[in-house]
DNA sequence: GCCGTTTTCGGCCCGACTGTTTTCAGTCG
C-alpha cells in the first residue's frame, strides 16, 4: 500500500502528541504540527515528490530533519524516533487528547496516576468517580470529561455548512432583538465557508455586554451553558451544536471580526508579518508600541500589513499571504457569474419536478441555459431511462426550445460509468446529446488502481464531458472512493474533459484542495447543483463557496461561459 | 524542529475562561 499524505501527516501529528505529553519544547511540537499540515495540504502525493527527487525543504515548515523523517515514513510507514518514543508510553495515549478537557498534561497524569490510556478506561474510571481523586482533577472536571465522552459516542461534532446555516438563522434573528446590539456576524469556519462547521462563532457588537449575554442565554434552544464571562459565553444547543457568543466593543469590532474569522494558521502568519513590521496584532487591534492603530474596516488590517485584501474563503495560510503581497490573488468566481446549471434531474427519473418547471425556475434564477441530465438505465433505483425514454425526452426538449427566447435547454444525461469503464449508453445515442455528465453509482469498492483506470478509460470515450461527483463521498456518511485524482485530472486535461463540483450540501465534491489542484493543472470545473427539484437548484451557491475556497476564477468554471462557447467545449472532435 | 533583508543563535501568537488552587495550571481557539 502506498503511504498517502494523510498517513504521513498522522504520523507527524502522533509524534507531536507524544512530545507534548512528554513536555518537550513547545516549538518543536509546533514544528511537527506545521509539517503535518503542510504535507496534508500538498497537491501532489509526497511519495511522488520523493520519487522525482524533489526538494521537500522547499515547502514551508519542512527542514532537513523533517524531510528525512518524511522519507522514512514513505518507505517504512513510520520513523524510528517515533517508534522509540512509543516504548515509553502506550501507543493509544495521544488518543485521549481528542477528548474535550484533556490535553497533554492531563493525559500524562491519567496514565501515571491511574494507568488510564484509552477512552474506555477513562469512562470506567470516571463513572466509578475515581478521576476526582487524582491531584489537579476534581469533581467538575470528572463530570465534563464524562459528558464529552458520551457526546463523542453519539455524534460527529462537525456539521454540514448548510445545517449550520439553518441553525444560525433563527439564532441570529433572536439576537437582533436585543437592545444595544448592532452588528452580528457569524465568524470562524462558517464565514470562511468551510464545507463543515465545528461550532458557531457569533460576534456581536454591543455597548452593554452583560445584557447581550443575558439575552443570549434566554434563547429557547439552548441546552447547556458551558461557560460565561464578561465578554464570552459558550453554550450547547439542543441539537448538540456548540455556540460561542463574543461581545465586542464598537471600536474593536473589526479587529475581533478578523481575529475570530481565522483561520488560526492565517492569523499566526499575519502576526508574524506584523512582528517584522514592528506591529503587534491581537483580537483587540493592531498596535505600534502601545499606540493602537484605528481600524474602521477589516480591509484596513491588510492595508496596514501592505497586503491586498484576502477574502475569508482564502484565509487558510495556503499561499494567500504571499499572493496578497505580490498582487496575484485570484479574482474569485461569484454566484452571479454563473450562467446555467449543468446537472439537474426531472420527474422523468428521480426528480420531483417536471421538465417545464425546472426550466422555468432556471429562468427565474437568471440563467440562460439549463442542462437536463436524468439518470441512465443502470440506476434502476432512480428509475433510470432506457434509450427510448431518453430519445423521447430529447424530442420534448427540442419542442420546448422552439417556444423559448433567449434561453436554451441543453439535452443531457447523467450516464453511468460501468465497472469496466464503458458508458451505460452506446455512442450512437450519446452523440445526439449536447452534454454528458458521466458518474459512478456502483462498484465503489474497487482498488485505487482499478477505480482510477475505470474513470480514465471512460474519459477516453469521445462523448465523455464531465465527471460527476468525482469522489463519490457523502460528508460524514460515506468516504470518497479510492481514486488517484491527479491521474484523473491529467487524463481530463489530455482528453478535453471536465470535472464537476457537485454542490449538493453533503457532497460538495470536489473538495477545496481538489479544486485548487484542478486550477493548478488547468482542468476546468462545472459547478452544478445536481438538483432533484426546483429548490435544490439554489444549492449551487454552496458549490460557489467551495470553488472560491479552491481559488477558482470565472474562467476556470465552464458554466460561466456563454451557451455557445459551452456547447463548443462539449464537442471534443 | 524551523527559520533568517537587524539573526546560523535565539526567537517562535497569545488572551479568555475554568477549576483547583491559594496564586496558577491547563485547555481551548
Amino acid at each position: 500500500m502506498p503511504v498517502q499524505n494523510s498517513d504521513v501527516a498522522a504520523q507527524l501529528n502522533r509524534m507531536a502528541d507524544l512530545l507534548e505529553i512528554e513536555d518537550a519544547n513547545p516549538f518543536r511540537v509546533r514544528a511537527y504540527r506545521n509539517a503535518a499540515r503542510t504535507v496534508k495540504g500538498l497537491a501532489r502525493p509526497v511519495a511522488d515528490l520523493i520519487k522525482h527527487k524533489e526538494d521537500l525543504t522547499a515547502f514551508p515548515g519542512i527542514g532537513k530533519d523533517l524531510a528525512d523523517k518524511i522519507k522514512e515514513i514513505i518507505s517504512t510507514g513510520t520513523f524510528s524516533q517515533l517508534e522509540e518514543m512509543k516504548t515509553d508510553l502506550p501507543t493509544e495515549l495521544p488518543g485521549l487528547m481528542n477528548i474535550e478537557h484533556i490535553g497533554p498534561k492531563r493525559a500524562k497524569l491519567l496514565y501515571q496516576k491511574a494507568g488510564i490510556s484509552s477512552p474506555e478506561d477513562l469512562k470506567k474510571a470516571a463513572r466509578a468517580k475515581k478521576i476526582r481523586n487524582i491531584k489537579g482533577f476534581g469533581e467538575k472536571i470528572e463530570q465534563s470529561i464524562l459528558s464529552s465522552l458520551e457526546q463523542m459516542a453519539d455524534q460527529n461534532r462537525r456539521i454540514l455548512l448548510s445545517d449550520a446555516e439553518e441553525r444560525a438563522a433563527p439564532l441570529t434573528e433572536y439576537l437582533e432583538k436585543a437592545s444595544d446590539t448592532d452588528r452580528i456576524t457569524l465568524a470562524g469556519s462558517f464565514r470562511r465557508r468551510k464545507e463543515t462547521v465545528g461550532d458557531l462563532d457569533i460576534l456581536v457588537c454591543s455597548k452593554n455586554p452583560q445584557q447581550t449575554i443575558d439575552h443570549f442565554t434566554g434563547y429557547k434552544d439552548i441546552n447547556q451553558i458551558i461557560s460565561r464571562g464578561g465578554t464570552l459565553c459558550r453554550a450547547v444547543l439542543d441539537s448538540g451544536l456548540h455556540v460561542d457568543l463574543r461581545v465586542l466593543p464598537p471600536d474593536g469590532y473589526n479587529a475581533g471580526l478578523h481575529h475570530f474569522t481565522g483561520s488560526k494558521a492565517h492569523n499566526i502568519a499575519l502576526r508574524k508579518r506584523g512582528t517584522k513590521m514592528n506591529l503587534k496584532i491581537n483580537e483587540y487591534g493592531i498596535f505600534k508600541g502601545k499606540k493602537q492603530i484605528q481600524v474602521t474596516q477589516e480591509k484596513q488590517i491588510y492595508e496596514i500589513l501592505e497586503l491586498d485584501y484576502v477574502v475569508p474563503e482564502l484565509r487558510e495560510n495556503k499561499g494567500e499571504i504571499q499572493a496578497a503581497e505580490q498582487n496575484r490573488l485570484p479574482c474569485l468566481v461569484q454566484l452571479q457569474d454563473i450562467r446555467g446549471d449543468l446537472h439537474v434531474h426531472t420527474s422523468e427519473t428521480d426528480g420531483l419536478a417536471g421538465l417545464e418547471k425546472m426550466v422555468e425556475h432556471a429562468q427565474q434564477l437568471g440563467y440562460t441555459y439549463l442542462a437536463i441530465t436524468d439518470h441512465s438505465r443502470q440506476v434502476r433505483i432512480a428509475n433510470g431511462m432506457d434509450i427510448r425514454r431518453l430519445e423521447k425526452q430529447m424530442e420534448n426538449i427540442d419542442q420546448l426550445n422552439d417556444s423559448l427566447d433567449g434561453f436554451r435547454v441543453l439535452k443531457g444525461v447523467e450516464v453511468d460509468i460501468l465497472a469496466d469503464g464503458s458508458l451505460d449508453f452506446p455512442n450512437a445515442v450519446l452523440k445526439k446529446l449536447d452534454l454528458r455528465v458521466c458518474s459512478i453509482h456502483f462498484s465503489h469498492n474497487l482498488s485505487r488502481k482499478k477505480q482510477t483506470e475505470r474513470i480514465i478509460k471512460a474519459m477516453e470515450n469521445p462523448f465523455f464531458n464531465i465527471l460527476g461527483h468525482p469522489t463519490g463521498r457523502l460528508i460524514n456518511r460515506r468516504k470518497p472512493y479510492a481514486v488517484d485524482l491527479e491521474k484523473i485530472m491529467a487524463a481530463a486535461k489530455k482528453n478535453g474533459c471536465f470535472l464537476e463540483l457537485n454542490a449538493q450540501p453533503d457532497r460538495l465534491d470536489l473538495n477545496d484542495d481538489a479544486c485548487r489542484m484542478a486550477r493548478d493543472m488547468h482542468v476546468k470545473i462545472a459547478v452544478s447543483s445536481d438538483a432533484h427539484d426546483t429548490g435544490g437548484m439554489s444549492h449551487l451557491r454552496l458549490g460557489i463557496d467551495q470553488a472560491r475556497r479552491g481559488w477558482l476564477e470565472p474562467a476556470d468554471i465552464i458554466n460561466t461561459y456563454s451557451c455557445q462557447d459551452l456547447v463548443r467545449m462539449m464537442t471534443r472532435r
